[in-house]
DNA sequence: GCCAATTGTCTTATACGGTAGACAGGTAGC
DNA sequence: GCTACCTGTCTACCGTATAAGACAATTGGC
């Protein structure tokens, strides 16, 4: 019933070499351990090696040289989308870069216990749940799975959501929103998310989980995020803040124009 | 030199049933379809289902009970360990528990051309390269990798390295640190980082690169840091500030005796 | 030109992921 | 208690990924 079976060990240093490339640890230029090397760091033959350069090499990540070694070939592929903590691409417009929304999917049901529970919804309220990805220059960088309280999902509709923030949906409908509480992790990417990505099943991804709370201590909207690591990526300052024994890092507040370094 | 691998079908189903568990459409207590079922739904056999719950049932998240099927598990298993974004897990203490530190490596050497450029060190000069292992209860959950210009490294012996964190001992030095920035990423885990963190090859870890400034502008420590993201993730709180269109998330800064609700 | 190191290309043998099927023991419903 | 379905465990077998090693061809440095 099979007939082809990937390969296992040749996968996994693929996608570890190919993190390292994405990541800059391995520069564009630089020349990679020798066949040999690898397969000992590795713990496998060298056969396995061979077998990770060469899906390497049909990426277009590297040159091999019979002789000379292999290199990682030099260009810069995407540069890396940056997010400041709180999320806000606030420099895309000022990189001319253009970021698109596609609608994945959208309907009302009973949301799952997690996030009934984060939201503090009772047993028996359904959610608007929408899957989006979000695109830089055409290519898809974010995963986006929503929920929203039913009551306040149906104050706008499915088009909208496809061309204007949530965020501003939400205010348009007059609801207040001043807090949010938001976790960051990481995770593999499944089978669907892969798909939607145009990645490998088993490439790490950035995970970002978002509550968003009206005033009245209600949750209004539940994110759960899941972004490409070689595309888009958190960066903030800190400054050294408090006096003493409490004297540590202390995020810089984002403000209006500031673009990042780059 | 491994003995055991992953298999890759299994995976693949693991991958996604975990996906389905995490996203609420198996909700906790819910029964899924019986080993055959499966099998013949990913069109796999059963041995390979099987693995891939053997996978589920490690991680905590179903049960299975012979004769009466498997089930998603109500609870989950082990919360993470919780930081602010400034990286400073201000509730150890209050959580009642310890951690300690590892030294795995420490040497003198050529740093990496990444690291030589984020401190802005000229070529040829060399950085004290040392190597952690942050523990939580005895349990590993951070490998810490840090450079710092051999200048300053010199100014304190392994011995305190290994005892006093680092941001003492730089200022003990009479380094004054008043800024650094840091990026948020995920990659996956090495031989070498997955052996000391007791991980697989190829899990999901949190990545976070910080960069110290002295006043003058010179690069005074390069730190690359890898979470376990099932033991560790980043926590933050925002409220929208700004005005108008300027109107964005910003975080909350963290105060004192601040600590994040449980 | 020579030498060392590299990639490219074979060989052979083994390990193992995967399939297919059978059977034992537990559980729940009727 | 009977029955149907479930998980747990085992066997046998196939295809290929992987291991181990040898050898050729190429490159770069000396």
């Amino acid at each position: 019933m099979d007939g082809s079976v990937e390969p296992l060990k040749a996968r996994r240093i693929f996608l570890l070499l190919k993190e390292r490339i994405g990541s800059g640890d391995l520069p564009p230029g630089a020349r990679l351990p020798g066949e040999p090397a690898l397969a000992t760091e590795h713990g496998v033959s060298r056969v396995t090696i061979r077998r990770a350069l060469d899906m390497l090499a049909q990426d277009g990540l590297i040159d091999r040289r019979a002789g000379a070694g292999t290199f990682v070939r030099t260009q810069s592929p995407v540069r890396p989308l940056v997010a400041d903590l709180s999320n806000v691409l606030s420099h895309i417009v000022e990189m001319g870069r253009r970021t698109g929304i596609r609608l994945l999917s959208f309907a009302y049901a009973q949301p799952p216990a997690a996030v009934a529970d984060a939201l503090g919804m009772k047993p028996g309220e359904r959610t608007q749940r929408s899957v989006r990805l979000r695109l830089i220059d055409g290519a898809p960088f974010s995963y986006l799975i929503t929920h929203v309280p039913e009551r306040i999902g149906l104050t706008y509709s499915e088009q909208d959501l496809a061309t204007v923030p949530l965020l501003a949906l939400l205010e348009r409908s007059g609801v207040t929103v001043e807090r949010a509480t938001q976790a960051i992790g990481a995770t593999l990417a499944g089978p669907e998310v892969a798909e939607a990505l145009g990645l490998e099943i088993g490439s790490p991804l950035l995970s970002l989980t978002r509550v968003v709370y009206a005033p009245s201590g209600d949750g209004v909207e539940h994110l759960h995020a899941l972004y490409r690591p070689d595309r888009y990526s958190f960066e903030m300052e800190l400054t050294r803040a408090g006096e003493g024994e409490e004297r540590r890092w202390s995020p810089v507040p984002v403000s209006g124009g500031r673009r990042n370094a780059g």
